[in-house]
DNA sequence: CCATGCTGAGCGGACGTTCGTTTGTTCGTC
DNA sequence: GACGAACAAACGAACGTCCGCTCAGCATGG
């Protein structure tokens, strides 16, 4: 059955199912003709939209790290003061590591099966994506506004829950989003040094919204 | 070659090999072919020591995480303070993640490639080395030494950064494993809501024996 | 002398990939 | 509205390769 507008579908769904099946069973161990099985197509059809196995795990680890460093610009866009920046790159960085929690973890447990180049490329991306967050914290401490003991350490903390959270985050658990994300970011703040007062002050905001 | 006393150098040359190829490239994209070429061997000699290739990651994973757990208990005997019992915990954490990055890291991504069985033997270890964690952080915050914002994440953001440090460390790196530790301890009781006073007494402590 | 452990050939099967064929759709032409 | 060329996309069989695993045969140290 060709389907000359369902193409684009056929794709989409290809994609879908192999992000799928990638997370629960990891890149190596799923095979195409699983992910055509899934999407109700022969293997040899997976063909007309990809030049190989590879394609749909470069598709996938680029699509969520660009996504990634979108969300952060976002994110952080028409804001001043260092420690809400900083609030707001916590926020964003828990919210999309639970929010897309399948494709970041296949972001961070299959960088090892891209080739050399796509690894360089998604390494470059995350580097891109430390870089934000470290020179915040920098600026934080440089404005007496943190109390930092190590930046290099203080943000592989903060990356390190967002990663771990990807790994067992569901949505119907019986933290909310929101709670896990506000909880987190005290964690997070207090771990940077922040002043009592001003998480405090966070906290207090964020009730207001919940 | 047969080597009547060299056998169980075989078998642990082979677990040896086996750590880490499956560190470097996976369980499922490493080969037994290559684990035999790696020790010199033919791939079925192998069969002399294991049943099939899921032993060797069975092997793997149950001892790494019977080491951590004996590693806990270690740290923890005869200490009765409960942040002196918190700090050694981190300590050992920290420490065992780092000391033992190939395995663990070998620990944390492969558990998807374990058997049924196996794979509950090892959740099973995993929940009870988190429990000591969630009992200390509870006695903590029970005795006015922590100012606990949620025991679980609290105990999931240690966790995450030795998983984490798993990841990166490398013993050449420009800070030594002492440091790291001490320098997440210092982390992870902020984050806890230890007292600075009670942290600084901490880290005064610890700079001696630097 | 025999248990231990390695060799080396080989099994069946699954893998990623290729390709000629078939099928359904679009679109210009009359 | 009917026709037919062009095309996109799925089919399905086949390819060579590699996989985990088995086993008969042989060497050697205790």
């Amino acid at each position: 059955m060709p389907r000359p507008t369902g193409g684009v579908r056929t794709a989409d769904a290809m994609h879908e199912a192999a992000a799928e099946l990638f997370y629960l069973h990891g890149y190596e161990a799923t095979s195409l003709r699983q992910v055509a099985a899934r999407i109700d197509i022969q293997v040899g059809s997976l063909y007309n939209h990809i030049n190989g196995k590879d394609d749909l795990l470069r598709n996938i680890m680029l699509g969520v790290m660009n996504d990634l460093l979108a969300a952060q610009r976002t994110a952080l866009r028409g804001r001043t003061d260092v420690v809400d920046r900083l609030r707001a790159a916590i926020d964003c960085h828990i919210r999309f590591h639970a929010g897309k929690a399948r494709e970041v973890f296949i972001g961070n447990s299959e960088l090892r099966s891209l080739g050399d180049k796509d690894r360089r490329t998604v390494v470059a991306k995350r580097d891109q994506y430390e870089k934000v967050l470290r020179v915040l914290v920098e600026e934080a401490a440089a404005q007496g506004r943190a109390d930092v003991v190590d930046t290099r350490l203080s943000v592989y903390a903060i990356v390190a829950i967002g990663t771990h959270v990807s790994t067992w985050y569901r949505p119907q658990g019986e933290l909310s989003i929101d709670q896990i994300v506000a909880k987190n970011i005290v964690l997070c703040l207090r771990q940077l040094g922040v002043s009592a007062d001003e998480i405090e002050a966070i906290e207090a905001a964020s009730a207001v919204g919940a």
